[in-house]
DNA sequence: CCACAACTGGACCGAACCGTCCAATAGGAG
DNA sequence: CTCCTATTGGACGGTTCGGTCCAGTTGTGG
């Protein structure tokens, strides 16, 4: 059984190995990391693993839990102030520059399909930062609208949904591809989409 | 080392093999199963594995391809004659349609997500794939303009990739929150924008 | 029918895996 | 200082992994 820590010595440790798993976890995915790889990258060992963890799930669970935390910091600071049809593609270039820099596909996407069928809780977390990514864009969508940017009939519900889509399937491309070219075209397309809602 | 069959009883064996093998990685994927767990199911022995196949990345490889043109088959048989936005918006509802009875991901794109980091040749396999599957999308869509149901403006390529990326990014989103409502929304955006370019 | 290559079965190996266990330590409460 | 509990280290076990090896069988061309 897992045990949560009493001592802040112990909250300590819980959180210095969920963050250093966290970190290769994203290097690497859920699924090719093991115990043993993680522990000396955590500098722990693995008695105190199975001490705060029920076992190599819940200890991946954590980790994704808290990569998806760290992305979605980043998105939100990204996209939570945008309010114009151009400052949502100027933050939308920014983000497709940000992959070009590591293009190993999306970190929560790549997560998504890690975990999605062999990790149930895991699978939670990423739909919920998945949920979270969506109404950021949601909110977005209906500050123009409210602001009379888009038409009343533009739903910013279906808009995120599709905007995320697009994205995520962009990305799966350019990774499989290895070429940016893909996400950029679907990146370009989404937002020509939206725009066709504009008064 | 591998060796390629001499006798039709090898080629047949080898056949086999990578059949069975598709058939279990296209329902477990392919870092979820085992040589053992592929031995049982392709009633073969270890040693006719590393007879036919250099290693365990190998018989993936072959598998992924065996599997990519399963699939691509079903596909080009559904839109190899798409020629009008009547049937393209049709066509789609059926893979829809087909996604809500194994809402397992897409069989393509969870392959790819699967091997893209770690399979160099499963995944020059699957980028062919996805090649392919968009080069049905782009050739529908320059049938269409040049029957003057797209205008001229239009480019079918960009058309072809915005679709793609739409359809796989709305198949993980559902995958991940067990929903086939994403895919649903992503489908319909992504042909709300083809029609867009409508004469 | 015979020789020889193609093919097959399955025992075997070392490594890596996840998880268990118990003894040692550390640090706060009294 | 003295307990007592939370925490830590790391050896260990049982299992499964990918891969090797060789003896046996099959089938086919000459």
């Amino acid at each position: 059984m897992s045990t949560e820590p009493t001592t802040a010595r112990g909250r300590a440790s819980r959180e210095r190995i969920v963050a250093r798993v966290a970190d290769v976890v994203a290097q690497h995915g859920v699924r090719a990391v093991s115990l043993e790889q993680v522990l000396a990258v955590a500098g722990a060992s693995k008695s105190q693993l199975y001490h705060y963890f029920g076992g190599r799930d819940q200890l991946m669970e954590a980790a994704v839990g808290y990569r998806c935390d760290q992305v979605l910091g980043g998105l939100t600071e990204a996209f939570a102030t945008v309010a114009t049809l151009d400052e949502l593609e100027r933050t939308l270039a920014g983000f497709v520059a940000q992959y070009e820099q590591s293009p190993a596909g999306c970190p929560i996407g790549t997560l998504a399909s890690d975990v999605a069928e062999h990790n149930e809780g895991a699978r939670a977390r990423v739909a919920g930062a998945f949920a979270a990514w969506e109404q950021l864009f949601v909110d977005a969508f209906a500050r123009m609208r409210a602001a009379g940017e888009l038409r009343a009939d533009a739903s910013p519900a279906d808009l995120g949904t599709a905007l995320l889509a697009s994205l995520e399937g962009g990305m799966l491309l350019s990774q499989t591809r290895r070429d940016v070219a893909s996400l950029r075209v679907a990146v370009r397309a989404a937002l020509a989409f939206i725009r066709t809602f504009a008064s």
